[in-house]
DNA sequence: CAATTTCGATACGCTCCCGTAGCGAAACTG
DNA sequence: CAGTTTCGCTACGGGAGCGTATCGAAATTG
């Protein structure tokens, strides 16, 4: 549906004028710069044509208003976490949520995110935007744990809603809400504590070592 | 340690003249109504003094600029989930992310978390405010989750850190990050996938119907 | 009641940013 | 190569908001 959206801004039109897509990709660029080192309120467009060497009236003959350019450039930030197929599932998933973590610290991305937060409380198209992108990222690890309810590593009733929520959404609450550290060991503990009850239900019994003791 | 910020942005200071007191709260009242209606960029000092009806000159008495109104505003709505002590967990537990959710969806504190979410990006103090407003929001739900340990309905060795990650995080992404609805069966659903397997390890063998199918 | 504190109101200069207009130059298209 | 499109540049009027200064009125304190 509203993913037609996304696909639209990334890959431009068929035959546009190479000026246009030009001066468009260094515009964004400078947006996201621009957000990344002063947040929501260092994006301007005069801010925008100083940084990027575009004209202010070129920008505005691509992008409506402030709030457009917003939501483009956080739209032109990928976030592309690849996910392992081997036999351990454990292990891949561990994988997973050690490159999200990363990546919503390191990249620009996860800088982006949190200015995102606020502008879709109040807009529509941003909402939606955040919800599709959610979505998108969201895939790759759908596949991989829907693949392995298949071939029975999971159990058949198991909520995959439920279940990606608990191993992305500590990520998340904690680099953006809480604001609490996620070393490898938490990531480490986390995944451990969501996936070893389910793959292997007779460990779940007592204390195994599996389900250590604190995370810092 | 940093706890003393917050309590004395709430209680006034001992003996503080009334007029004082009096035009900070009717200030902070109207800052939290602008950030509600039109998020950061609707907070100015000019706009929550024709709100408030408090001079501009008298807002800078008390406030040093935009920043700090904005701090105190989002310190100065709270946050109080009620935590149950009955002998079933899984429902105390249930009963406090209930009223998580709900408060996270439609009180000041959940409108106004947006807004801040942005701020603590780039402002320290911002930063130590996100974190030490949760660790006193998760305490309660901590002592009930450690009163579970002691008396053995939780294993001696859960993490406490990470199963209140699991429960709050996927409640506060689905909220501010992937906008996906949180209904009453996915905080079930929720609460049940996470305490199920650590109260009673029996259950987490097979389809018991206690982990269900899929949520909304 | 007298001294102190805080208040409201007004006015001000200043900066930043908006969004539009007009132009000739440069780049692209067919 | 001729026509079209996009560009960069400059300039402009206007609004919004900042942060400060001043000053008389009102409330509080002791």
């Amino acid at each position: 549906m509203s993913t037609v959206r996304v696909t639209e801004m990334l890959s431009a039109a068929v035959h546009e004028d190479p000026r246009r897509t030009k001066s468009r990709a260094r515009v964004l660029a400078a947006a996201v710069e621009l957000l990344r080192e002063d947040g929501l309120s260092g994006l301007t467009i005069e801010a925008a044509a100083a940084r990027s060497g575009v004209a202010k009236t070129t920008i505005y003959r691509q992008f409506a208003d402030r709030d457009e350019l917003h939501l483009s450039a956080v739209n032109s930030v990928g976030c592309h976490v690849p996910v392992a197929y081997t036999v351990d599932l454990v292990a891949d998933i561990a994988s997973f949520c050690t490159g999200l973590n990363t990546v919503l610290r390191d990249s620009d991305f996860g800088a982006l995110l949190s200015t995102a937060v606020d502008g879709a409380e109040r807009s529509e198209s941003f909402a939606a935007m955040m919800h599709d992108v959610g979505v998108q990222r969201r895939q790759l690890l759908s596949e991989r744990l829907r693949g392995a309810v298949s071939d029975g590593t999971l159990p058949h009733d198991v909520d995959l809603e439920v279940l990606i929520g608990q191993l992305v959404g500590p990520l998340f609450y904690r680099r953006f809400i809480s604001r609490q550290a996620t070393g490898p060991t938490f990531v480490a503990r986390l995944v451990s504590s969501v996936l070893t009850p389910l793959v292997d239900p007779a460990r779940a019994s007592s204390g195994s070592g599996a389900r250590p003791r604190s995370a810092r």
